[in-house]
DNA sequence: TCCCAGGCAAGGC
DNA sequence: GCCTTGCATGGG
């Protein structure tokens, strides 16, 4: 009985977001949970292009899709349907996780800022590579060496594009390649990664804690405590870690304590704070605040 | 010219 | 464990 009043319940209070599966591609239906532009530019991701009509190019892995907006609806036509509902998250109620997060000024204000944003299921070493590679850089030029990357020693797919290169292209790559590619004094860390991943296997974390996982992480090179945060939380889909950066950083400052503390300081408070949903809060606050630059969300 | 960017590695304590 | 320093590159 209580599970049909539950039935009952869930399907007349609990609106998950609508989407269809097409033939060519996905519909996802007049959602305030699903925004491609704040999606794509909040900085979990680093493969995107914006064409002079609006729509998006999306590149993962070896995948790609074209994301455009019909009326209120969001259209991603690609090839890989499974793959782009599981690298939006579409399963995942956001309704639910925003509720949890609005417990105040602030976070109202950032989810509001960041409507639409979930948070991306991408391709394990796409991801470590990419956030090797942003560690004391900027946004457009990670993206700009992260394409050398993939052209360089990416396979090119039939559209032009070039996908992400597997392992062992790039093992067949020597430390001059890595060097050449603009990414400055990470070029080394580049060449030791794709070693030091040859014959890694990603399935080892599933059996691994967060904690565990993490501290695996940062023993590759080029790996700290905050690229370790982001692949746990854009590859591995563990949310309940906080990447701090330089963001963070002034966020924590703004907004909670302003005694001066350590990253990892600021990172355990934060956990403590938001829990299971610390990535879901974190995202959300770092795109405000770095598209607010000095100015306040609140 | 100086400062900074989704920090990390290495060395000292 | 915590703190400091040096680090390629390029844009403001």
């Amino acid at each position: 009985m209580n599970l049909l009043v539950d039935f009952f319940l869930f399907i007349c209070y609990h609106k998950y977001m609508k989407f269809e599966k097409q033939k060519d591609g996905i519909l996802v239906k007049n959602s305030e949970e699903f925004d491609a532009q704040n999606f794509l530019e909040c900085g979990q991701l680093f493969r995107y292009r914006k064409n002079d009509d609006g729509s998006y190019v999306v590149l993962s892995k070896n995948n790609e899709a074209k994301v455009y907006k019909i009326g209120e609806d969001w259209k991603i036509e690609t090839e890989a349907v499974e793959y782009f509902v599981n690298f939006f998250d579409l399963k995942t109620d956001y309704a639910k996780i925003n509720k949890r997060l609005c417990d105040g000024e602030l976070m109202n204000a950032a989810i509001k800022f960041g409507e639409g944003i979930r948070l991306v299921n991408n391709d394990f070493l796409e991801t470590i590579f990419s956030f090797v590679i942003s560690a004391n850089n900027r946004i457009v030029r990670i993206k700009r060496v992260v394409e050398n990357l993939c052209k360089g020693a990416g396979t090119k797919l039939l559209s032009g594009e070039f996908a992400f290169p597997t392992i062992k292209q790039l093992n067949e790559k020597d430390l001059d390649f890595f060097e050449s590619l603009g990414a400055g004094y990470r070029g080394v860390y580049l060449y030791k990664l794709s070693r030091e991943l040859a014959d890694f296997d990603e399935l080892v974390f599933e059996n691994l804690s967060t904690d565990e996982a993490r501290k695996l992480l940062i023993k590759f090179s080029g790996v700290g405590p905050k690229v370790a945060d982001c692949v746990l939380l854009f590859s591995l889909g563990r949310r309940n870690v906080f990447p701090v950066d330089t963001w963070v950083e002034k966020i924590y400052h703004k907004y909670f304590e302003s005694g001066i503390k350590s990253r990892n300081k600021m990172r355990e408070f934060l956990i403590e704070k938001f829990g299971d949903d610390a990535g879901y809060a974190q995202q959300y606050l770092f795109y405000a605040q770095r598209m607010k630059g000095d100015k306040r969300i609140i």
